[in-house]
DNA sequence: CATCAAACGCAACAATATATCATCGGTGCA
DNA sequence: TGCACCGATGATATATTGTTGCGTTTGATG
């Protein structure tokens, strides 16, 4: 199931947006929403799981019908992570669009080694318990990568 | 200060060890210490950040006088990850000794963007929350990222 | 000492990410 | 209008990181 259908899924979970919200959410913040950052954001929010760069530019070739450099695509991903819109996983190598809304979230993401897909959690509690114990080292925090690897209930069930 | 002076300083969390503990604890669950595994180990100890695997060639290139081939430095750190005596920082592609002597723990990362050096903390109770989070959803965790990127309380001083 | 599996070496290659410079298009301003 | 500037994008090349396949060596074990 694409990111823009499962928002309806997740009813427990808090300031759910999509596509279009994320855009204007950018846009109110002054940033520029160029056709190439809507595309890549779009195309983040119709994958079924995270996307690679590299992924990414294959699928933009299809629809705009011509090829996006490399780097292009990757200043783009770094430009909608610092929006706080999409989020790279780094334990794939790999992107995915940003289901909660906050600019500035900690978000837990749950990886399936089976199916590939990525679900985002939200923890407060996580993050006020890592922010006391950063606090209590004198380090201060200004990213955090929180990715828990293993199995999605359905895949359990499959397999 | 590398990782080897480290545990004398960091006296108020449990269970610390050292390159030695590390490999006997491997060899107690019946795993192979050969000499480019204890190489490998050791020269993480000897860091004093996180090294990068291409980073170890060339240091072990230096001790051994011959150049070790990549395949065989990411076998090397596989086993070493596997046997809880390594860790990969995945926000750094970079490797670093395990500091913490359990089998299976999960450790968070200090990743320090100034001085590139990573300090692992143990927190039980965040691993027991994300536990219960992963356990309502019914995930099964295999694999924890936990890292915190930011600045550590010496290079606030010196900047 | 014979056997077997695990570890290692080696060469090629694939995937991921960045550096550098050129170009384009809008914006402000004389 | 003409011009200088700036951010976004394009294009090319290259760096860095990680993998595959396969043959050889090593070391534990009977």
């Amino acid at each position: 199931m694409p990111r823009s259908e499962r928002h309806l899924a997740n009813t427990q979970s808090p300031a759910h947006c999509d596509v279009d919200e994320a855009i204007a959410a950018c846009r109110l913040r002054g940033a520029q929403m160029t056709p190439l950052r809507q595309a890549v954001l779009s195309a983040l929010w119709s994958a079924d799981r995270p996307l690679g760069a590299y992924d990414l530019r294959d699928r933009l070739a299809e629809e705009c019908g011509r090829q996006i450099a490399a780097p292009s695509i990757y200043r783009t991903l770094d430009f909608l992570c610092e929006q706080g819109v999409a989020a790279r996983i780094e334990s794939l190598n790999a992107y995915v669009a940003c289901v909660h809304s906050d600019h500035d979230h900690a978000c837990v993401f749950l990886v399936c080694e089976s199916c590939g897909d990525a679900v985002e959690i939200e923890n407060q509690q996580v993050e006020q318990l890592i922010n006391e114990d950063a606090k209590r080292l004198g380090f201060v925090v200004k990213h955090r990568v929180l990715e828990l690897s293993g199995f999605c209930a359905p895949c359990q069930e499959t397999s």
